[in-house]
RNA sequence: GCCGGUGUAGCUCAGGGGUAGAGCGCAUCCUUGGUAAGGAUGAGGUCAUGAGUUCAAAUCCCAUCACCGGCUCCA
């Protein structure tokens, strides 16, 4: 007999052998109707490890701690659509032929499966019947079934299947190691864990068709990635659906045409956006925001130009790194010299720090400018306004001792949290991007900066108690980072702010101070953008505010309404009043219906909305509605001190 | 750059081998309004661009461009 811990504490006894199935059965009929897998720990596990995920089939044989995963459990969804990417296969394999299969994992909101048509291809309009085979069977009730196999037997399989991907992928594996699983004519080479049985998908959606590279390795051949989701219910499809409907009525391409925020071109050309009145005014109001609070940081301003040699770019580095996918050098026509686009700020303000002699009293130095760089990006990344070839990066270098590091470090992350506290950016995931120790040739630099560069940010971050993960391989050619991710309306996540420790720039640039010894040493320098960029961070702004930007933010912060032309005298003379105290006011008096023109006024998402008629004017006072709840009446005088309230309780001062 | 999709009025979209459609917006007029759409009249289109098939192409085929969903990339 085995003892059997469940999450609430309470111990059971089961047989030795049992499995996760039986257990479910012994409790409930209907937990085991709804139970997708079970994810056991053993009792020498370390405190707050997870535990291992298992088919409801594998028979338990020591003391477990376990818990029994359903839907509502990440790591059940995880499973029930691991074993939907099998369905799929199983259902393509049986409408195509010879198919071939690479990989087939869940993902965050579904799965999807690799696929090789030999040469074929499939388009949307196969889809449904995709999908119907799928219910289909799964309605047939196929239960998956694991088996071990040696690796001489699996490779045997897969080379007279001729499917090359899983033969590669078998190759990799240790014997003793490989498993299959089979869902009625279909056996995958696959790790597990699976459902026990199909019936329990109830609903299928295939969602899109893409091409994927073959172990993400663009020179090696493409295959066809089709994406789907899968519920236990009906309901949940349709419940999925409306919520992505919803997400897309919150994208900022969307938002920026509605709210008349920016605009795409494509006479002016493709990932160049241009802004609108109303959207400058949120970027400059933007600008302002931080410059102000790094100013209070002791920030510099700086301005350098839009163009730089392209002697520049090969000192830093960046020419050999990117000079192929850049927009192409500018040659001037009597001297021949080249000259390229600004893709970057670092190398300018390297510079600026260059230009005098600089004392270890000067330091640290911090040059901030508000930077448009351009880059050439591939055709197929752009996106909105979140990739783009033309962007204003808030951008600064700090320029430090190295036993300054670690505090400025430290000072950046704070201005960071500031900026995303002020602008309720709650959900965000720090990141680390480390070099790929595999890889090192992608980077410059001494492997001794790079260690001391990582060290320092992992530290900084550590002493801030600031929650973060790893990434290893996401690091800049020059150095490592600290990268503040942000999701977009449909899950997509986005780097926003982000903090950079670079030792070589400093080196390529030989730039220097002299220490307190009177000898020549060389500073650290740190790149930060608390926002990354102008552009990305107003598109993720306007995704999770739906467009109802802060008051201190909108461009539009109070429209005045004259009842009828009688009071646009009245009105013109309130919006003045507002005007004068520095709030953003305008007045609609058009020929329309009062009722109109709120309508209008609330769908472009203004804050503060000013009613003014008889009453108001002859009681020298303003009817006031925020959000589209009434505050009242107030005088003129009162309605500034409440949009300066309201301001000043949103910016936390 | 690669795979799949889309492109019709300023916007959102319907249509579809034989004279181009709607709603909103815009203009003019009527209306002068009290918290989310008042009424009438009118203007507005090289059906993305280019080449082909056809008696005839917005519609079918091909290419290009832009956009959308992914892949790769992201200083």
């Amino acid at each position: 007999m085995i003892n059997v811990k469940f999450p609430d504490g309470s111990v059971r006894t089961y047989e030795k052998g049992v499995t996760g199935y039986e257990i479910a059965e012994s409790i409930s009929p209907r937990l085991a109707a709804e139970v997708l897998a079970v994810s056991v720990k053993k009792p020498g596990e370390p405190e707050g490890s997870k535990g291992t995920v298992i088919d409801l089939t594998r028979p338990i044989e020591e003391d477990v701690e376990i818990k029994l995963l359903k839907w509502d459990d990440e790591d059940g969804k995880k499973v029930f659509w691991h074993s939907s990417s099998h369905l799929l296969a199983e259902a393509l394999e049986a409408l195509y032929p010879g198919v071939k299969f690479g990989i087939g994992p869940a993902v965050e909101n579904g799965f999807y499966y690799d696929v090789d048509f030999n040469g074929g291809a499939i388009s949307d309009a196969d889809l449904p019947a995709i999908e119907k085979k799928m219910l289909e069977l799964a309605r047939s009730g196929e239960d998956f079934v694991r088996k071990e196999v040696c690796k001489a037997d699996a490779l045997k399989y897969f080379t007279e299947k001729g499917d090359q991907y899983k033969q590669e992928l078998i190759s990799e594996l240790e014997d003793g190691t490989i498993t299959y699983y089979t869902n009625g004519a279909f056996t995958d080479l696959c790790r597990g864990p699976h459902l026990k049985n199909t019936n329990v998908i109830k609903a299928v959606k295939l969602t899109a068709i893409a091409g994927a590279y073959w172990r993400g390795d663009q020179n090696r051949h493409q295959l066809t990635r089709i994406y789907g989701v899968t519920f236990p219910k009906k309901s949940l499809l349709d419940e999925y659906v409306a919520a992505l409907e919803e997400a897309k009525k919150r994208d900022h391409r969307k938002l920026g045409k509605e709210m008349e925020l920016f605009i795409f071109s494509p006479k002016v050309g493709a990932g160049l956006p241009l802004w609108l009145p109303r959207g400058a005014v949120l970027r400059n109001t933007l600008e302002n925001f931080l410059r102000k609070k790094q100013a209070e940081y002791g920030y510099l301003p700086v301005v350098t130009p839009h163009i730089g040699s392209k002697d520049l770019y090969v000192t830093s580095g960046h020419y050999a790194k990117y000079g192929q996918d850049s927009f192409r050098p500018i040659r001037t026509p009597q001297e021949g010299e080249e000259f390229m686009l600004k893709p970057m700020n670092c190398p300018h303000h390297c510079e600026i720090y260059r230009s005098a002699p600089r004392s270890y009293r000067d330091l640290p130095l911090r040059f901030a400018e508000f930077g448009t760089v351009y880059r050439y990006e591939q055709s197929g990344e752009l996106h909105g306004l979140t990739r783009v070839r033309g962007f204003t990066q808030d951008d600064a270098h700090l320029f430090c001792r190295p036993d300054q590091l670690q505090e400025e470090f430290e000072k950046v992350i704070d201005l960071i949290l500031y900026v995303f506290r002020t602008l309720r950016f709650d959900k965000f995931t720090a990141q680390v991007s480390l070099r790929d120790p595999a890889n090192k040739d992608k980077y410059i630099g001494s492997d001794e900066n790079w260690e001391k560069a990582e060290q320092g940010i992992i530290e900084a971050a550590k002493h801030k108690g600031l929650p973060y993960v790893i990434e290893t391989g996401e690091a800049a050619f020059y150095g490592p980072k600290l990268d503040f991710m942000v999701k977009d309306a449909i899950g997509r996540s986005w780097q926003l702010g982000t903090i950079q420790v670079d030792y070589n720039l400093p080196e390529r640039f030989q730039l220097e101070y002299i220490g307190a010894d009177g000898e020549k040493h060389r500073p650290v320098m740190i790149h930060r953008a608390p926002f990354g960029s102008l552009e990305r961070f107003i598109a993720v702004l306007l995704e999770h505010t739906a467009g109802h930007l802060p008051l201190w933010l909108h461009p539009d912060q109070v429209k005045v309404l004259p009842v009828s032309e009688k009071y646009a005298a009245y009105a013109k003379k309130v919006c003045g009043l507002l005007n004068n105290s520095d709030i953003r006011a305008s007045i609609d008096d058009r020929n329309e219906t009062l009722g109109k023109r709120i309508r209008e006024v609330s769908l472009m998402r203004v804050p503060v909305l000013v009613i003014v008629g008889e009453k108001e004017e002859a009681g020298n006072t303003v009817s006031v509605r925020r959000d589209a709840v009434d505050q009242g009446t107030m005088t003129v005088d009162g309605l500034v001190d409440y949009v300066r309230e309201a301001v000043a309780g949103e910016l936390g001062r």
